[in-house]
RNA sequence: GCCUGGGUAGCUCAGCCGGUAGAGCAGCGCAUUCGUAAUGCGCAGGUCAGGGGUUCGAGUCCCCUCCCAGGCUCCA
């Protein structure tokens, strides 16, 4: 055995230990400081316990739990405790896996004799945990072969299944298969004579470690996400490396539920989800109706100005239509189930608007000179959405989508995907969004029509347009419409969420279904390219991410009231009048409170309505003309601005577009 | 669709071991006429989601249905 052992760390240095040194020992040779943050470390890329000896010219780094990866073990680490403490508690009951998720973890149980958490119970384990963490039980590591693994955990059948699983070289999530002398293995975290969980690792060398960490909520989650095996208990949970990082993850938490549009669409008098309609049918209120007339109004603008037409189908079509699309073979779940008229003829409701937008196409012979032609549509759709997904206006059973089906000729694909993808750009920047990412969606495994080779063309003409981008583009294999790729465009918002925005679909499949033609200029024909694409998505679910993003704090051009004029007090009603008629009269959204309220009271209403601007009007603005303005997200109201004044800086808000402060944390 | 938890006044929520329903805000009325985030007093408002059952008696216990939330799955 050599005298020592050398290692390369990270900046390219490399260190001398003696033999069997340790990962740990590595830390404490390097710092104490590094010592103490040390939850685990990477040779040669693989993630290790710090108990792991260094082999002789490995490549180390230490993982602290401000990284990352650090705060990953952390979490995996909790969750281990979590399914020892659920134990302890319930003494037979059965855990599954535990594994890491965006800013958490879970750990899925069946407790015993069908029992389920409740949320009283969450304090109870949350406490057993500290208690366990208070214990200071190391996180020992073990190798087993598959036959000791199946022996160990022979009550446990979840653990046994993945064991067995492993024993068949699958990729587990939370068991691997461990190219050890090239016979499969598991390992096991002993953590005391009662806990040992099946586990790839690494861990923090001993849950003292631990401690940062709140269980969120109770979920039923199925064995494996398939819903014909057994359900299990989910627990959530989050952990993070500090007291103060665990309170900021919390105080975001809190400001998306303040920015949730289903909260801000009843506080705002936008729109309701009234029983008597059913799940996932929205009706929009005057306030909200205004917000959604100026989104759509200034789409139509934008859409005639860049060359589309403005066509219209219908709600409803006879079967045929929808069999000849393939939505009735592809598509049938999400449909509404069929009418029956006129003596058998069945008739759909429409979950997609393309067709129609193809009927149109074909109601005449088409010339290749007059392609492409685009076609514009807001069309009113219905889908059956099973009802545990219908969540607010973001995912409904009725929406309008601002659809579009552009038909071309394969020459002039490339630069309609082009001048396409400026096109939504700067409409969503318009809108105030302006933090892209581009997706790139490709064959579905299973649901899909057409040719290797056809989606390979089609896959391949959205790349293109899409790394001319000066923007990251991130692959989504598998995750294309039945009919073509597509390329979505995913935006961040205010609070750091990303959202899909646009898609923009590419179709060879519908043109042949549906045996679409034009003549060429060698006076033959030819089969046009289908682009489908909606810059909203939908427009309830484009206004649900606004009001997200904005936290109900519109932008002047889009807000359902732009200015609200109080007058101090009955005295100065008639010029209060006046005012709000002067703005008006500029093509403002204006009003006068009237009401018998204080003048404290009345702006008080104003701000909770996140109107823009707020005018008091007294003594002193009736003899000068004036009015006193409190702009929003200011808490220092103006005097004494002359009425012109406000005026021109209100329409230049709007002209502007101007985009308002957002309050709340950024993420 | 499945799981868990919910549904009490327009909204947010109390309501114990089953004994006949309560607050704040909003609404309405009266008083108040007020210069920058809630003036005071009063009134009205509920088939306790709907239906069925147990019980002398059900908001409360049981069953079914509808709706909502968080998940699973799916997705614009």
């Amino acid at each position: 055995m050599a005298a020592t052992v050398t290692v390369r760390l990270p900046d390219g240095s490399a260190i001398e230990l003696a033999p069997g040194a340790t990962a740990r020992t590595l830390a404490e040779a390097i710092g104490p400081r590094l010592a103490k943050a040390a939850v685990a470390a990477t040779v040669d890329g693989r993630e290790v316990d710090l108990t792991s000896e260094l082999p002789d010219g490995a490549e180390v780094a230490i993982l602290t739990a401000t990284s990352v990866a650090g705060r990953a073990v952390l979490r995996h680490s909790t969750a281990h405790v979590l399914a020892q403490a659920v134990l302890r508690l319930w003494p037979g009951a059965h855990y599954a896996i535990g594994p890491v998720i965006e800013d958490g973890f879970y750990y899925d149980f069946e407790l015993p004799d069908g029992a389920h958490f409740s949320d009283d119970d969450l304090e109870r384990i949350g406490a057993t945990m500290r208690e366990i963490m208070a214990e200071d039980q190391p996180f020992e590591r073990h190798e087993h072969s598959i036959d000791e693994g199946l022996e160990l955990f022979a009550d446990q059948p979840f653990k046994r299944e993945i064991i067995e699983a492993v024993a068949r070289g699958a990729d587990e999530v939370d068991a691997d298969a461990e190219p050890t002398g090239g016979e499969a293995v598991v390992s096991t975290y002993w953590n005391s004579p009662a806990f040992s969980d099946l586990c790839r690792g690494p861990h923090v060398p001993s849950t003292a470690a631990l401690g940062h960490f709140t269980l969120m909520r109770v979920a039923g989650a199925y064995w494996r996400g398939d819903e014909k095996r057994p359900q299990l208990q989910r627990i959530y949970g989050t952990a993070w490396e500090s007291e103060a990082a665990l309170k900021e993850h919390l105080h975001r938490l809190e400001e998306a539920e303040r920015r949730d549009h289903r909260k801000l669409g009843a506080e705002l008098d936008l729109f309701s989800f009234p029983d008597e309609i059913g799940s996932g049918l929205a009706v929009f209120h005057p306030r909200g109706g205004t917000v959604r007339r100026l989104m759509e109004d200034y789409s139509r603008q934008r859409h005639a100005e860049s060359g589309y037409e403005f066509v219209y189908s219908p709600h409803i079509t006879k079967s045929e239509l929808f069999a000849t699309s393939g939505h009735l073979e592809w598509y049938a779940d999400s449909m509404y189930p069929p009418m029956e008229l006129d003596g058998g003829t069945e008739y759909y409701l429409k979950p997609m608007n393309c067709p129609f937008h193809i009927l149109v196409y074909r109601s005449r012979q088409r010339s290749y000179r007059e392609l492409p032609q685009r076609y514009f549509e807001f069309g009113t759709v219905y889908r059956y959405e099973k009802s545990g997904v219908v969540h607010g206006l973001t995912r409904v059973r009725g929406m309008t989508q601002d659809d579009a089906h552009i038909f071309c000729t394969e020459e002039q694909m490339a630069g309609e995907l082009d001048s396409l993808l400026t096109f939504v750009l700067d409409l969503l920047r318009d809108f105030g969004l302006n933090d892209f990412y581009l997706e790139l969606s490709t064959k579905p495994e299973t649901k899909s029509v057409g040719s290797d080779e056809e989606w390979d063309v089609a896959t391949e003409a959205l790349r293109s347009v899409a790394v001319a981008r000066d923007l990251e583009l991130v692959m989504d294999e598998g995750g294309g419409a039945f009919y073509g790729p597509k390329i979505s465009v995913q935006a961040r918002d205010a609070i750091g969420r990303t959202w899909q925005m646009s898609t923009i679909q590419l179709d060879f499949q519908l043109p042949q279904l549906f045996e679409l033609e034009y003549v060429g200029s060698d006076n033959a024909r030819h089969r046009p390219i289908m682009i489908h694409r909606a810059l909203f998505g939908s427009v309830e679910r484009f206004f649900a991410i606004l009001l997200e993003h904005y936290a109900g704090a519109l932008p002047t051009w889009l807000s359902p009231e732009q200015v609200r004029v109080l007058p101090v007090s009955d005295d100065h009603l008639a010029y209060a009048a006046s005012v709000t008629a002067s703005l008006i009269g500029a093509g403002l959204r204006a009003s006068t409170d009237t009401a018998d309220e204080s003048i404290k009271a009345r702006i008080r209403r104003a701000k909770v309505a996140k109107t823009p601007y707020v005018l008091v009007v007294g003594d002193d603005d009736v003899t000068a003309g004036t009015v006193g303005v409190n702009r929003r997200g200011s808490d220092r109201p103006e005097r004494d601005v002359a009425v012109d004044e406000l005026l021109r800086e209100v329409v230049a808000d709007v002209a502007a577009k101007r985009v308002p402060e957002i309050a709340g944390t950024p993420a």
